[in-house]
DNA sequence: AGTAAACGTGAATCGTTGA
DNA sequence: CTCAACGATTCACGTTTAC
């Protein structure tokens, strides 16, 4: 954790010392006067002095700048993400695509509750795009591509991912209530990045630290970070945010390796939203049997039927000794108070979270 | 129709004689050698000459040129989508913004049978982004919010749309049965792009018209339409096309009727109509405000807050405290049995009479 | 205590017309 | 040109307050 001007931060680090570098830059929204909802009241939109630059030039400049010395400090396989809007995010990929980067996907992390157009004049902006660039055409970057096709109930994973704001209690407020920083991003979405594009003990590198959202995923996901911020107030922030993140009690759940057999069902979900840990003890209702989960949304178990991993289905019915067993019902999770609750609940949780 | 260089003919064409532009321009997408699918059949990908260039510069001054020949062609309260994909479309973005273009959206079609990533080595690019940008920021373009709400189950239509890809009967085939285009666009997107933001009559030009699906969509909606296309195989291809494409029998069911445009009917024309009488008595819907109707069309009432008189609007604001709103919802009217309605519903009858 | 209604809010480039 | 008046406009959730 380093306050102080990431340009200069950067091009101090060893070159080729960071595994994979996410940034979450000042979008320069060049924001009107006040927006009124329908019923008068304001909308509180980023007024912050760091998002205020002169011209598109300066913003230009500064684009190229932090991306240069992101550049210096990447390995040569390492890769990038950034994150922005239609109003910055043509001249950051430009400025990637002119520094020699090479963009590997654009991806679209559209929103389940977005704001409201209130004036009605444009369309709802209920997306935001991330940019994934490896250092060079021929350079070769990390894709953990079974781990990915596991979170979305083995399908190849899309371009469009679908994630609910950072809102309620993960969203950071302070003393006053207000909240700690205006663009805070949800952790779920950096959960993905991180483990499509990175393994454990990798370095992870934010330029645009805010709140330490990658920090506190990385941590989570035993990965190494560093994280740089200009404003004291959101480094302390940070700080004491990812101190209470725990880590990975067993550093093997979090390896996603090259082979596996199907879920029938995301699980994977739920560890990406935080509903549930990789590490955390699943068990069936009378407590006979227990299993983890991996981080890629596998369980592992033993019992003296022998070693089992895999789908929660398939972990289910072999410490059974069955053909068969369906792992929402089966495997039950501690909702405090020693209370047992099917993963199915969680499951409900999320498909609400996705009618929209 | 017209065959020949695009940058050419809209020069030509009269400054500010068109209403709006759909551009599909060549992706550079810098296909590298054959890729080969599991079972080692070869995808056919675009490889056309017109989709080659020598390197980024070059795109770049041939997107600038097309891009200032159309802001030359376009009115001034006009506007341009353009549709791309992350090899092409941040220099599109850079350009549009250089150039002096307003963004007013990034629009994400989110593709229901997008083609898988064979390789494994990416997210599946399962989506193409469009820009939807106005020429200015002072313009004064036209957007069909109730048509787009209307369109979406009565929400707000979103930044992200879903569509197939242009497959089945709608892809025009030649004689030998190949597609007669690599990159033919479905017609549903067209058909959002042109409701959303022109009305009928209007002129819609396509610089990059391949086999006519902007014209064939804008001929279905009573718009005029330009096509612009260099190579003379698909010009002949689109002619055939356009011209099979039945126009709308009723004009009328086109428009796309919205509050704001309807006339201008002033409060005072209630009362001299006889649908309110001076001194009837109007309040909110929860009968927390009320106030007298003056022969004059002001409103005159009492509360905590004080004595107020004036427009419907400026009393109703007053009353509640508010610095804005607007009477015509918020006043009711007895209409018997101690039925409430929004005075808004006397105005409608006014306009229907208007109408005759 | 339990249910229902009300309130608050999120990276937002968010008017038009006539005097 | 400016200024004032008109009047059009919100979705998904989590949290708080009311009944």
């Amino acid at each position: 954790m380093l306050v102080g001007d990431c340009v200069t931060v950067m091009n101090g680090l060893p070159a080729g010392s960071v595994d994979m570098v996410f940034a979450d830059p000042p979008y320069n929204l060049q924001l009107g006067g006040d927006l009124l909802r329908p019923n008068h009241s304001r909308v509180e939109g980023v007024e912050e002095d760091w998002d205020k630059f002169a011209d598109l030039a300066t913003y230009d400049r500064f684009t190229r700048d932090w991306l240069a010395a992101s550049r210096h400090a990447l390995k040569d396989d390492g890769c990038l993400w950034v994150i922005g809007s239609y109003h910055n995010i043509f001249r950051v990929g430009s400025a990637l695509q002119d520094l020699g980067f090479w963009l590997l996907n654009d991806v679209i992390w559209r929103k389940t509750n977005p704001m409201p157009n209130f004036r009605g004049r444009r369309f709802t902006n209920a997306h935001e795009t991330l940019i994934w660039a490896a250092k060079s055409k021929e350079a070769r970057y990390h894709f953990a591509y079974e781990a990915m096709k596991s979170l979305n109930d083995d399908l190849q994973m899309r371009s469009d991912w679908l994630f609910p704001l950072c809102t309620g209690q993960e969203r950071i407020k302070d003393a006053d209530g207000n909240k700690a920083h205006p663009t805070q991003k949800p952790e779920a979405l950096l959960y993905r990045c991180i483990m499509a594009s990175t393994e454990p003990g990798d370095v992870v590198l934010d330029p645009f630290f805010g709140t330490g959202t990658t920090g506190a995923v990385a941590k989570r996901l035993g990965r190494s970070w560093i994280g740089i911020e200009r404003e004291h107030q959101y480094a302390q922030v940070a700080n004491a945010r990812i101190a209470a993140v725990q880590e990975a009690p067993n550093k093997e759940l979090l390896y996603a390796p090259a082979k596996r057999q199907a879920p029938r069902v995301p699980f994977g979900w739920l560890i990406e939203r935080g509903l549930l840990n990789p590490g955390t003890v699943l068990s069936d209702q009378r407590r006979k049997h227990t299993a983890h989960v991996r981080a890629d949304g596998m369980l592992i178990g033993s019992n003296h039927l022998g070693d089992h991993c895999g789908s929660i289905h398939q972990v289910g019915a072999a410490m059974q000794g069955l053909p068969a067993c369906n792992g929402w019902t089966f495997w039950h999770f501690d909702a405090g108070n020693g209370e047992q609750r099917p993963i199915d609940m969680l499951r409900q949780k999320v498909l609400a979270e996705l009618h929209c």
